[in-house]
DNA sequence: CTTCTATATGCCCATTCGGTTATATTACTG
DNA sequence: CAGTAATATAACCGAATGGGCATATAGAAG
């Protein structure tokens, strides 16, 4: 689901804000069919939400269904901490955050 | 990838310990060939790893590719713990409301 | 009402996917 | 060496998937 690559780079759009249909299928070079097909998919999956203003439709993000994903990760989190060179190591080569402890 | 249910069950046993083949089959109640097949999957994605003893071949968990999807989560996550602030704020503003958060 | 714009849907096609059965492979056992 | 156990691979099948084109739908504008 996620991990269709379209969709994935259309989650990574909205992650700026609120796009139309169109200007999604142009920056992904993607037809619009194409686009409101992958759309629905991920407003079935509730990643998604729309905004109707006439004719036209906001689609934004929806991130609370990520963090379902995140939950499931999270025991997985434990064992990378076991093995905390790898951990360091990928920790080098990614950017970001500083502050990964809640729970 | 990971998104196959199957998939995830096995990831969700290795991440007890190393298993057999047949082992992850029986308790998934997968024919031997599917759960191969997965596990090739997973091996290509490298997110598990084999130890070869005699014709067993003991599977294990090899979480680093899990971290990068962690990676991609990280920018969500900043998102929806803005709304989960959001929330907070929300629910410190009503100290007893019994019935006021949809969960 | 007609046209234009923005999006959704239906239909078709090629590909991928997960599963099954049959067979190959590899190693232990007698 | 023959037999068996554990696993991988191949061939095949039905279902799902992503994309394209055409069309339907909804609203705006003339």
């Amino acid at each position: 689901m996620v991990a269709e690559p379209r969709r994935r780079e259309i989650l990574e759009l909205l992650r700026g804000g609120e796009h139309l249909v169109g200007d999604l299928g142009e920056r992904l070079s993607l037809a619009q069919p194409a686009v409101s097909k992958h759309l629905r998919v991920l407003r079935e999956a509730g990643l998604v939400d729309v905004r109707y203003d006439a004719q036209r439709r906001w689609y934004r993000l929806r991130p609370e269904p990520l963090l379902e994903i995140d939950a499931w990760l999270a025991p997985f989190r434990r064992l990378w901490s076991e093995s905390l060179d790898a951990l360091e190591q990928h920790l080098e080569t990614m950017p970001d955050d500083p502050g990964t402890k809640e729970d």
